[in-house]
DNA sequence: AACTGTTCTAAACGAACGTTTGAATGATGT
DNA sequence: ACATCATTCAAACGTTCGTTTAGAACAGTT
């Protein structure tokens, strides 16, 4: 009688606040927050334009759950990744810390990783105040354990030089992840069927050569 | 009589064109062009509402205008350091091709290149249709050339994997040029003062050691 | 002084926004 | 059956937005 997959298309018998969640997901990840109204989200999610303010009070606590309900279970498995590399015996490698911090985005199914990655990086660009503070007290912590293990991994080096670079690497893990569709991208060539796995480990090896790359920075500026 | 700057301060005799122009620079890159309004802009430049779409048309034609401002200098240096690299005998370096490429950002004057390249991230993440199809227009040649000397420079490589690298370099700048106030900054750690040159050569050696890293990819994730 | 063209100004326009309200609806427990 | 609670709904609220309009102020030329 019912088939393989949860009530798969038709009528939607999702509870609203699901359906709101998704659609909002989505629509945040395409146009930005800013310029989705409550009524495109409501309209897409079949649902009443005062049922947001039912659910979640105000569109500011709809972003904020949109973004916990990703944030949050990655941020449990960076955990439990940093807390395995710090336990073993030997002290963990550049790739390593920085794989425990991007592994867990890229194992999340496709279209949860591309649409969160989105949203992210537009958020990232765009500070919305709400928003901001609520993204620096769930992810703040992880930043900040992330880094220890790169200083421990990287030792004389100096902090600010080390945090620079793991800078560098979250604009290109930003972009390589959000910036694929072709009405966005300035140069037309792009390639889009790049899986997540290939992607991760371009990425990852991209970060940790240009992080370990730490020489004398003076004389490295070619004088044109 | 004439003091040495143009009209230093005070009452300020520029055309309203260009304070406006400065105006919505300054906006646009601190909160974003969708969430600054036209009053703001007119009232921080000391000008009338109706200003703007006397001098410019409608908000999309100030803000065409406000890019091109900035970008198109910026181009024509990039040219001319591309062609100077092409028409040596010895083939350019992968340095002196990222060099050529974020050289003439880095050579504006401080505050101009920060509210620039803030603009600028947030358009690329934030795909504000009418800005898009303009940026494309004058930047999309640009990108081809340099893409293209990249691909020269690294013999044997498929252009996926250059064109991969080189949107890592691409996120890497744009952050590294854009988040730096401490309200954007997840972590509250950031090194601020650093200097552009610093700067510039930090990305040209970051970007440099991970694009020229192309070694075997599919041995490289760590498998946990 | 009179005319011409450019630039500026105050006021209003219609549209879209986030939010709130109060009643209708449906399920649950007694 | 009634009462209770959570949920949905249509409608309106006040605000802000980008844009438009018609006229005032000012310059330069004849």
């Amino acid at each position: 009688m019912n088939s393989a997959t949860p009530t798969p298309s038709a009528s939607d018998h999702r509870a609203t606040a699901d359906r709101l969640l998704d659609a909002a997901e989505q629509l945040f990840a395409d146009q930005g927050v800013a310029a989705t109204s409550l009524r495109q989200i409501t309209t897409a999610a079949s649902a009443n334009l005062a049922s947001v303010g039912y659910h979640f009070g105000s569109k500011d606590g709809l972003l904020r759950e949109v973004l916990g309900r990703r944030i949050l279970p990655v941020n449990v498995i960076r955990l439990r990744l940093l807390d395995e590399l710090e336990t073993r015996s030997a002290p963990p490698s550049i790739e390593e810390i920085l794989d425990a911090f991007l592994r867990p985005i890229f194992e999340q199914p496709e279209n949860v990783r591309t649409n969160f990655t989105r949203l992210m990086s537009r958020l990232h660009h765009s500070p919305d105040p709400a928003a901001m503070s609520y993204l620096q007290e769930i992810i703040g912590p992880i930043a900040t354990r992330t880094l220890g293990a790169l200083k421990r991994a990287l030792p004389g080096v100096p902090v600010e030089r080390i945090f620079l670079r793991a800078h560098f690497m979250i604009g290109a893990m930003l972009n390589a992840l959000s910036a694929w569709d072709p009405h966005h991208c300035v140069v037309d060539m792009a390639p889009r069927n790049e899986s997540g796995d290939q992607l991760l480990a371009e990425l990852v090896q991209f970060s940790a050569a240009g992080i370990r790359q730490l020489g004398e920075i003076e004389t490295l500026a070619p004088k044109r």
